[in-house]
DNA sequence: CATGAATGAGGTTTCATTCAT
DNA sequence: TATGAATGAAACCTCATTCAT
């Protein structure tokens, strides 16, 4: 059951040919116009169809459900934001605690922020079921690159290691998701990277100990 | 037009017989148990009618449609933190800056933990039309408090104050949220309220300067 | 069954206290009203006793059922135009034919623009199951009248009696509701009043023969 | 507004396959039927459908809502008999005005009653918003055709004319309702027919002069 | 008598999904 | 493969009517 379920919300194709993968696009980019524009609920396989310009069978070619187009497109988002955070993580090892939480935070802000459309229709449907889910599940993939990266900080060690990174991951992800629904201009997201590097680099300070040289 | 939109969100009618009132208390609740047994959108108005003991007829004499009845739910809650931390900052007037935080924090913590489940299912219908805009008025409507306590600081003052208290209310709000999807153990409760004041702070010391005497 | 459908459709109760007599008459207006306001699908019970100033459980005490609260606005509107026909007819025996119709059209416009409102908003439900049937059965009641009258008319005699009259009838049925439903105008009704004058005076001239004498 | 309105009630969808041009025509029959058998109340989408011999979802192709409908049934048979009436009038131009009144009655008459069960059971939508505002647009498309080949008439001049020929109209619609609701039996049809040619033509002598010659 | 809260059958409409062309 | 007409379950919501207070 869970199998399935899972199996389900998988693309039912890998586009091989190239037209295949332009129609692919052309659906994926049309279900976040929709999601800005009409909102969750309004949302309809048809609809969605038609902005893409092509028809509800063939989106249906695609992806077996509309879960599917909708669990996709959510997952594509995290992905990316997961492999910029742990890329950069794997970059700042055995840099100085400072320089790695800046580092990260940057990497996170510039990801999330690299296409705000994206990022906002998002938090539409990632209340829905098996959104949530996948979030953390997500989210967990980054804070173990957090923590295998923190672990090489020659300068300082952390405590209580694991909620330290939550919160951490956690104040990331809030913040950015109000700077999202504020409108996110411009001006804000830059205000936005440097305050939240400002406060990640402070609460770490207070959340570690000097590493006691052996 | 936005008058109008503003008021199909209304509850339709005040109980005035005991009755009445008792049966609005049933499909609040009601509510709240179908958005966490069955989710968001296996919410239907029958569904919560069934489960509140009444018919759908009457949930319908209460509120003019089922966005309202979900609105009503998110205004209370929104309401109930925001005023919580309303009071903490009029407390807290006058203390020193690291004081406020931790008073301003501790209550938000509390009152959004006070009932979990309603916190929870909430963020199944925040991303709703309607729901991010209330959410962010009423957001802002707790930061000008934490603004107006604040500037009564006698060791410091902020630095960029409107955005850095927008950061702060956000990290709060992410952390909680953060907690809440995980699962919100009473332990992680109890770290929570512990680290978010050590964020806070951390990150008000870094966003202030020292108030210079007159 | 019959006998049932019939008996539903009377008023429950006949007031015989000033205060009923009150009650009722408020609902009536109200009903016209709303009729007016709001059309004869978004024409609710509930509407009609809020606007008539009672709670919905009143109306009931004088109607049974929603059918026969608008079926007695239409027999009460119909009867008043059949009386004034009738009596019209009444006090036209013996005059010249062109006399005769002179006077019952007049007395029927009359009758029929005397309050505007009510025939317009009549028409809206008029169509209804039991409609149709009830404005046939009351026109015929015109119709006899018209006949008895013409009998006795000294100076000519009709052909093809029955249809003629109904032809007259449904002519001046006809071009009423086209000016009510154009907006009936004070200066309409009175050419309506003038030319269905002729109209009928006319066609009844070429419809009949000479009285032939004894 | 009215530009909304209007298109609320306009069909859906143009049928290109020739499957659903069979299906739009099932469904337009389906509906007379439906409102001949049960009444206009009692006129369901769905009871439409299954009479139809499609689902509730095939009819929401082709038409928005349940008003438009029964709009694009009232309208096509008023284009029918507007038609009808202006072809009528192109042809009898020039004619003696007994003539032309001859040949305009009759084709409204045989126009109205080709299929009295249209007829018949279009009275009873006919009084729902937009319907009457529709049968005076249409009504008043005739009688612009009536007035101009009275123009053309030789041997006579109307007097109050735009009056005159609503009143005419008014009096040709009245009658046919009348009989149309009485059961219209093909022997009263023929007495329609008649009689109201000759309650047309004795009007129009009265309220004409004769042309003067120039 | 009056009230108005409660009822629930039933109507309208939507929309994910299928399948013949 | 692509299309889009057809499906029908299921959701939302209304409103005539009842009945305890």
């Amino acid at each position: 059951m869970a199998q399935n379920e899972q199996t389900a919300l998988e693309p039912r194709k890998t586009p091989v040919q190239a037209r295949a993968a332009v129609t692919v696009g052309a659906i994926s980019e049309a279900t976040i116009q929709v999601l800005l524009s009409h909102g969750a609920d309004r949302l309809t396989t048809t609809r969605v169809a038609k902005r893409a310009g092509v028809s509800v069978g063939t989106l249906y070619q695609y992806y077996p459900n509309k879960q599917s187009l909708l669990f996709a497109l959510l997952e594509d988002h995290l992905d990316k934001v997961s492999a910029a955070v742990e890329a950069a993580c794997e970059r700042a090892r055995g840099k100085p605690m400072a320089e790695m939480v800046k580092d990260v935070v940057e990497a996170f802000v510039d990801a999330k922020m690299a296409r705000t459309d994206i990022s906002t229709s998002l938090y539409r449907i990632a209340g829905d079921v098996g959104g949530p889910a996948l979030v953390r599940q997500t989210g967990l993939r980054s804070q173990k690159a957090l923590g295998a990266m923190l672990e090489t900080a020659p300068d300082a060690v952390l405590r209580q290691e694991k909620f330290a990174i939550q919160m951490v991951f956690a104040a990331m992800a809030g913040a950015s998701r109000s700077v999202l629904e504020a409108g996110a201009s411009p001006a804000m997201v830059r205000n936005l990277r440097d305050h939240l590097v400002l406060l990640c680099q402070s609460y770490m300070a207070v959340a570690t100990q000097p590493r006691r040289l052996r």
